[in-house]
RNA sequence: GCCGCAGUAGUCUAGCCCGGUCUAGGAUGAGGGCCUGUCGAGCCCUUGACCCGGGUUCAAAUCCCGGCUGCGGCGCCA
C-alpha cells in the first residue's frame, strides 16, 4: 500500500497512529542528526521527521526535491510541527527519483518567468499557486454546469471537425479530412442553435480555435469556450442567466476556494444582480464627450474599454445593442432601430468575457444577412434547411473560460491560464 | 504585423547609461563538511553564465548593426 491518507487528513486526534502518505519532496531541511521533509501532495503540504535511529534514515540521505515517495509513520501531535501534526518516519518508499537540479523551483523560493514556466510546464503545474488556479476553475466550471443545470439545460457534444466557416471574420485552422478540405471549429455557434431547435436548452464547454495573429495576454489559438443556446428566449433573458451564473460562480468561489484566492492574494470583484447595462450609442457618446476619437460604427477596442471602465467605475457592464453590421449574420436586428441588433457583450474591466445576442429564426432573414455580408448562403444549406422546420426563436451566447478565470485568479495572462497553452509561437509542451 | 523594453550559471538577479579594476557579484539549486526541532533553517568549502552573427576599439557583458526569443502596448480577432 502507497497511501492510507491524504496530508490534509491529519490531524492532531490522529496522534499515535500509524498512517502511510506519498506525495513529492517539496523541501529537505537537513539537521545532521534529524531531518525534516516537507511533503507534498494534492491536498496539501506536511511535514515528516525523520531521526538519526530510524530504517528511513539511510533512504532518506538520496532524496532529492520533487521525487516522489511513500512514508510509513506515527502521526504525532506537535505544536513544534507547522500544522501542530507531524509523521515520524518508520519507512521510507522511493517510488521515483527527480533529477537534480530541477529546471523550475518548485517550492517558490526562486521565481522563474513565464517563458520558463511554461517549458518547464510540469513542474510549474506542481506549485501551489497553480494547484489554486486550478481548484478555481473546477469551481467556476462546475458553478456554470449546476446553474445550467437547475434551470434545465443539457450539456451538448458538437462537431469540432467543420466543413465551412461559421461566422466569417476569423481565420480558420485547416485539416485534411479523409483528403477533403475541412477545419477546426472556431465555435460550436451553428450546432447549438439547431440543437436548441431540438431540445430547447443546451450548454457546451469545450475547446475552440482561430487562427488569428493576435498576440495579447488575452488570445490564444486553442481556448475553452463555454457556450449556451435557449430556444423561446431573447437576449434579454439570456442577459438574466449570465447575471444568474456570474453570481453564483462568485459565491461558490467564495465558499469553497477561500484558502486558494488567500495564496494568490486574491480578492473577487463583487457581482451583484443587475450588472451594469449600458447601450452601445451611450458607450460612444460617453467616449466622444471624453474626447476619444470615435464615432457610431466602430468596434469599441481595448483603449476605449479602459477608459469606459474608468468612467462607469464598474468591473463587470454589459455593452447592449451593438450595431447589426458589426455582428455575425445570426445576430437578431432590433426590431425598433434596424441599424442595432439584440446583441451585448459583458465586459470585465477592459476585457470581453461574453458575447450574445437573440439569433436569426426565420430563413429569409439569415440568408439576406449571409449576402448582406457577402457570404454565399448555398455553403449554409446544411445549417439553413432545419429553419423550414419549426426552429423557435432563441438566444445565446459564448464565453471564454480562460479569460473568465482571469477575473477568478487575478493572473495577467491567458497563457498562465490555460495549462498548455497554443499561441502563435507555442506548439508545445 | 507595428512600436517600446529586455535576453548574464539549472533557476532568479546585480553589472550595461559613464568600455579597462569583471579573474562577471549575489540568491537559490547541486556536490562536500559541521549541526537532533527545522519551518525562506544556519555556518564553511566547491561548482556553474554574458542569446546568435557581424562591426567599432589597443580593449566589449557594456557601444553600433542584423537575426532569434520573450514581455508590454497596439493592430488583427470575439
Amino acid at each position: 500500500m502507497l497511501k492510507t491518507h491524504f496530508i490534509s487528513d491529519l490531524t492532531p486526534t490522529l496522534d499515535g497512529k500509524e498512517v502511510i502518505v506519498a506525495g513529492w519532496v517539496h523541501l529537505i531541511r537537513d539537521l545532521g542528526g534529524k531531518k525534516f521533509i516537507l511533503l507534498r501532495d494534492k491536498s496539501g503540504i506536511g511535514q515528516v521527521v525523520i531521526d538519526r535511529n530510524s530504517q528511513a534514515f539511510q533512504v532518506a540521505k538520496d532524496l532529492t526535491q520533487e521525487s516522489t515517495i511513500s512514508v510509513k509513520g506515527v502521526v504525532k501531535a506537535d505544536k513544534r510541527a507547522p500544522n501542530g501534526v507531524e509523521i515520524h518516519a518508520l519507512e521510507i518508499r522511493t517510488l521515483s527519483v527527480a533529477k537534480a537540479p530541477l529546471p523550475l523551483d518548485v517550492s517558490g523560493k526562486v521565481k522563474a518567468d513565464i517563458e520558463t514556466r511554461l517549458k518547464e510546464r510540469l513542474l510549474d503545474l506542481r506549485r501551489p499557486e497553480m494547484q489554486a488556479v486550478l481548484r478555481i476553475q473546477n469551481s467556476v466550471v462546475k458553478a456554470f454546469r449546476e446553474t445550467l443545470y437547475s434551470k434545465g439545460f443539457i450539456e451538448i457534444f458538437t462537431p469540432k471537425i467543420i466543413a465551412t466557416a461559421t461566422e466569417g471574420g476569423a481565420q480558420l485552422f485547416p485539416v485534411i479530412y479523409f483528403g477533403k478540405e475541412a477545419f477546426l471549429a472556431q465555435s460550436p455557434q451553428l450546432y447549438k442553435e439547431l440543437l436548441a431547435g431540438a431540445v430547447e436548452r443546451v450548454f457546451e464547454i469545450a475547446p475552440a480555435w482561430r487562427a488569428e495573429e493576435s498576440d495579447t495576454p488575452y488570445h490564444l489559438a486553442e481556448f475553452v469556450s463555454m457556450d449556451v443556446e435557449m430556444a423561446f428566449a431573447d437576449y434579454m433573458d439570456v442577459m438574466h442567466l449570465i447575471e444568474d451564473i456570474f453570481v453564483n460562480m462568485v459565491e461558490y468561489v467564495k465558499k469553497n476556494n477561500e484558502e486558494d484566492l488567500k495564496l494568490l492574494n486574491h480578492e473577487l470583484p463583487k457581482v451583484s444582480k443587475p450588472i451594469k447595462k449600458i447601450t452601445y450609442k451611450d458607450a460612444i457618446e460617453l467616449l466622444q464627450s471624453k474626447n476619444v476619437n470615435i464615432k457610431f460604427g466602430d468596434d469599441i477596442s481595448t483603449p476605449e474599454l479602459r477608459t469606459l471602465n474608468k468612467e462607469l467605475g464598474e468591473d463587470l457592464y454589459f455593452i447592449i445593442e451593438w450595431p447589426a453590421s458589426a455582428r455575425p449574420f445570426y445576430t437578431k436586428r432590433k426590431d425598433s432601430d434596424p441599424n442595432l441588433s439584440e446583441s451585448f457583450d459583458l465586459i470585465f474591466r477592459w476585457l470581453e468575457l461574453v458575447s450574445g445576442s437573440t439569433r436569426n429564426y426565420k430563413r429569409e432573414v439569415l440568408e439576406e444577412e449571409l449576402k448582406a455580408r457577402g457570404l454565399n448562403p448555398v455553403n449554409f444549406e446544411y445549417f439553413l434547411k432545419w429553419f423550414d422546420y419549426g426552429m423557435p426563436p432563441h438566444a445565446g451566447f459564448g464565453m471564454g473560460l480562460q479569460r473568465l478565470m482571469l477575473m477568478f485568479t487575478g493572473l495577467q495572462s491567458v497563457k498562465e491560464i490555460s495549462l498548455f497553452p497554443r499561441d502563435k509561437k507555442r506548439l508545445v509542451p
